[in-house]
DNA sequence: ACGCGTGCCTGTTGGC
DNA sequence: TGCCAACAGGCACGCG
């Protein structure tokens, strides 16, 4: 499931698929698949893609029109949000989509050739939006978006947890931080040997630093390693990551704590499955 | 305003 | 072997 390391990985090996290339139509096999705040997608005809990156777990696609042989950026972005099982992925055009195709974005490469920028979706969940900063300032998600974890200090983030809820909670809460989902909360609070339940607010200014900087290495060694694959995840080029490898916790429910070998506990906290060790975290 | 539970969605898994 | 409930989980939404 992309979080911040997939959708990392995913906006890098993008962009030397669609850099320069055109937008010429888009088909839309899934209505469901487009935000309702978007902007029709067939706006995104005859301009080029200049950029792509990353906010929290959310693929940001640039776009400029071409004026002589500059590009110009416009203001419109266009953003796809992965969730569970999202994937972006390029074919040569034409194209016949599979079923799980959810949008098909024909394109022009810089040297004339056409190809077919897919956005597949086995559960449905995953979003596309074409937005301009209008639209986005509309959006309460994008809205109350919380910081980037590999872009605060420790002195930044503690004042974030103030609140009731569990530290994992918190911590997976994208209005507090941005990009971090189970896989890496679970991760992070083993590291730094937290409780994962927990009152946020009762985590020492000691701890809270000790868990951002768990949590920046964790994503860091994973986005090295092309973020982790449990089943459906895969970069644009097709390929697994390898960070599922280096897993402490993440489902490991029974197996022994690699710290004190007694066997890692399952819970759920706030109707998320948790793996924990009950020894090494308090 | 906050915290909690539920629905969305489909493919895979495991128990009977 | 076959069937079906449980599960996976990010986020919107509704409730108290």
């Amino acid at each position: 499931m992309p979080e911040l390391p997939e959708a990392e990985t995913v906006a890098r090996t993008l962009f030397p698929h669609i850099n320069n290339c055109k937008f010429v139509s888009t088909d839309l096999l899934r209505s469901s698949a487009l935000h309702p705040l978007s902007l029709p997608l067939s706006e995104l005809e005859g301009l080029f893609v200049s950029g792509t990156h990353r906010r929290g777990k959310m693929i940001i696609v640039d776009l400029a029109r071409k004026n002589g042989t500059q590009l110009e950026d416009v203001e419109k972005k266009l953003i796809f949000h992965l969730r569970m099982t999202g994937r972006l992925h390029t074919k040569d055009a034409p194209y016949d989509p599979d079923k799980h195709t959810r949008c098909l974005f024909n394109m022009l490469k810089p040297d004339g050739s056409l190809f077919c920028l897919l956005f597949d979706d086995v559960r449905t969940f995953g979003k596309i939006m074409l937005a301009t900063p209008e639209i986005l300032s509309q959006w309460d998600f994008w809205k109350n978006l919380g910081p980037e974890p590999l872009e605060i200090t420790p002195e930044e983030f503690a004042p974030l947890l103030k609140n009731n809820c569990p530290i994992k909670t918190a911590i997976m809460d994208q209005s507090v931080i941005a990009g971090v989902g189970n896989i890496y909360a679970d991760e992070s609070l083993f590291a730094a040997g937290i409780n994962p339940a927990r009152k946020a607010s009762s985590l020492s200014l000691e701890e809270s630093s000790r868990l951002l900087l768990e949590l920046q290495k964790i994503l860091r060694k994973s986005i090295s390693q092309c973020g982790s694959s449990i089943r459906d995840y895969r970069d644009a080029n097709g390929n697994v990551g390898a960070f599922q490898n280096s897993f402490s916790v993440y489902g490991k429910a029974g197996e022994p704590c690699k710290h004190c070998a007694q066997p890692l506990q399952r819970m759920r906290i706030n109707g998320r499955a948790t793996t924990f060790c009950p020894n090494c975290q308090k």
